[in-house]
DNA sequence: CGACGAATGTTACTGCGGTAACTGACACGT
DNA sequence: ACGTGTCAGTTACCGCAGTAACATTCGTCG
């Protein structure tokens, strides 16, 4: 098996765990369930564990200075939480369950051995960093224009590739995530990420499907964007 | 030699390469040499290769949608530029010299064949994607502040930190950053970081060393900080 | 059913940062 | 010495986002 074979499970660019990393470490791993808001690590703690998600997604994020909470990203199943612990020793961000999620945590000495018994494992374990940080990039480069309307949009793109199923002709995402949590994502208040919904409701962007989860239509999420480049 | 020896040759937290890596990977290499402004890796290069740094400073950085330029932190000697095409093929960031820089560009695949081989190496080579993780969380912190008084003193902590020297009770930043540079740090508009410094000067917390470098107090810049939280 | 809490929607006010359009200081080359 | 280019400093104006203080809708649980 090629390494770009991973592509194949993944439904974006990022290699996923579905396979390969899953098959070696999981079978005699219990996994842990985390209810809906539930933490999974927090700022502050010390053990280090690395959580494969079996089922269902994730915030990272952190509690500013100022006491303000903010999200880095999202993760799901097939996706790791909490790798930062490879270099530091306490946690500087924390990861919160956006829905009831299955995790199995592996403490990284345990991992690090995994990989000298399988060192086909290293490319995917390389692609847990690497893709964290070309998020985080994502979330920077987004922050780099202070305009809400722009940063709404980008995250329902983003929310879009890695949340997203088609209905429709449209795209639903199927997790639900209240208009507060959005508003960490695009990082500005809430009351103008709920202005700027419904303006892109107006213009037929963006609605809530029926079971209250966001609709987008992505032809015009696009549209929208490259209009306001 | 245990790992944690590392931190020994290592004004920060973050470990580097002097040692080791380098012992390892550099004798039969050769370094390249790149000027100031001189760009080491441009947005959508292809190559798979990263750099080790021996001599000098590096920003990494991106331009935006709207063509503006913006810097994810900075490297220096010890540390490691391009290790995002571990993942991806085609670059979405940037790496330019600051000053005069001298490095070792190390394709990927013989960079994991060299950790197969050695594989006390791993903890080093996490660390290289835990540290530019981190110091872009950083960069997300410091952005979901919408005040360029509060970004200007944490980017300026920042530096002290990476590259800082003790100057007569002082820290110098010994390396030569526009005001244009600064701002891409800042994510802000010259204008007002300019703006910025000058009242930092009037409280005595910055000024200009006499060779037009930076000079930071960095009690002073503590004091500030957490009076501004 | 009806009540309570959570989530969402709306608005006026205010302040800070982007914008633009300068001036001023300094370095370097000829 | 003069001209050119880069970097730094300053200001008036305007628009957008934070703030605060509500109203409204929705969901669910007694």
């Amino acid at each position: 098996m090629s390494i770009d074979d991973d592509t194949v499970f993944s439904s974006a660019l990022v290699p996923t765990f579905r396979g390969r990393f899953c098959d070696i470490l999981s079978p005699n791993r219990a996994a842990r369930t985390f209810d809906k808001d539930e933490v999974i690590y927090e700022l502050g703690d010390k053990e280090r564990i690395f959580f494969f998600i079996r089922q269902g997604v994730v915030k990272i994020g952190t509690i500013t200075d100022h006491g303000r909470e903010i999200i880095y990203g999202l993760r799901k199943d097939g996706d790791v939480v909490g790798e930062l612990c490879a270099l530091e020793s306490v946690r500087r961000d924390r990861a919160v369950a956006v829905e009831r999620t299955e995790a199995v945590p592996v403490a990284f000495d345990e991992l690090v051995d995994a990989l000298v018994k399988h060192p086909a494992l290293f490319r995917d374990f390389v692609g847990i960093f690497c893709s964290a940080l070309s998020e985080t990039y994502d979330q920077v480069n987004r922050l780099a224009v202070n305009d809400v309307m722009y940063r709404l949009v980008n995250v329902f793109k983003t929310l879009v590739n890695k949340l997203g199923r088609p209905l429709g002709g449209l795209v639903e995402i199927a997790t639900y995530l209240t208009q507060e949590e959005l508003s960490q994502m695009v990082v500005a208040r809430r009351e103008r990420v709920s202005t700027a919904f419904n303006s892109l409701r107006r213009r037929g962007i963006a609605r809530y499907s029926p079971r209250g989860h966001l609709l987008l239509d992505v032809q015009a999420l696009e549209v929208y964007r490259s209009s306001t480049r």
